[in-house]
DNA sequence: GTTGAATTGTATGCTTTACTAACAAATGTG
DNA sequence: CACATTTGTTAGTAAAGCATACAATTCAAC
């Protein structure tokens, strides 16, 4: 083998923990975190989501889906209430604060976005994305 | 805002998130994570360097390298020795079995990777780190 | 239609990673 | 020499992930 710098998922990992720290940054003032973000984004775009749908949007099992959603709701951004059509199931749906919460977010995920894509052209962002899409696909 | 498959940090962190598990499956029978195997590199490549260096490499901080450090020492593979030319810092070396762990780790990196660049060319490969080193460097 | 399997949510506990703050020892600088 | 910086260390906090177990609901087989 050689070195480190030859293996793609260490480059991946690097890459995480730089997005990641940059992300935390441009959040301490709302005090949301990735994963709280994009749980929002999804409840926003599709109201009365299961958890269930949810975790495999994102890629959580039901367990850590819980945690989070249990933090958003405490915090009085999500409401969960039975399905109609499936009693297992907890539809969820954003409050006016978590709608709000959400449209700030997505103002500082505009700005935190454009600190990463200054790196690239159009083109390789394009590019980019095809490539990581297959892996998480 | 658009949807959030538009949005290149959530792509990074879920394809993080497929590496990340991955990488679990395959070393859950050496009980290492990714974090270990590139400090037990690293040391392995550099006999002697300083934790404060590792950390630097690692993109860490001195709090979380002393964790990684103080599992890989209570493990027998790591050893922390005064440095002679300065003595504020501790000098990391493997030991026998820390060497024999980093082979075996290096051949299950081998099957890893293979798993995750079987979907890409090598020209991809390489446009692919080429890309995120510009994230993380 | 009833029984048994699968799905979904929930609760609990454990592990890893990451960060902050404070302190001590060694080193470097005025 | 006095003071600031660097490095390691400890302790505490928090997020995220996973496994397990259990209850309620739904689905499927018979």
């Amino acid at each position: 083998m050689g070195a480190l710098d030859g293996i793609v998922g260490f480059h991946i990992r690097l890459a995480h923990g730089a997005v990641y720290r940059h992300f935390t940054e441009t959040f301490v003032d709302l005090g949301l975190t990735q994963k709280q973000v994009s749980l929002l984004w999804v409840v926003g775009d599709e109201p009365g989501v299961a958890q269930i749908e949810l975790g495999q949007r994102l890629r959580m099992d039901r367990a850590t889906t819980m945690t989070i959603v249990n933090r958003l709701e405490q915090r009085g951004y999500v409401q969960r209430r039975r399905s109609n059509s499936d009693g297992r199931k907890q539809a969820l749906y954003l409050t006016a604060e978590g709608q709000a919460a959400l449209a700030e977010a997505k103002s500082c995920i505009a700005s935190h976005e454009a600190w990463l894509q200054a790196r690239f052209t159009s083109d390789e962002v394009k590019k980019l994305v095809e490539l990581l899409t297959r892996i998480h696909e």
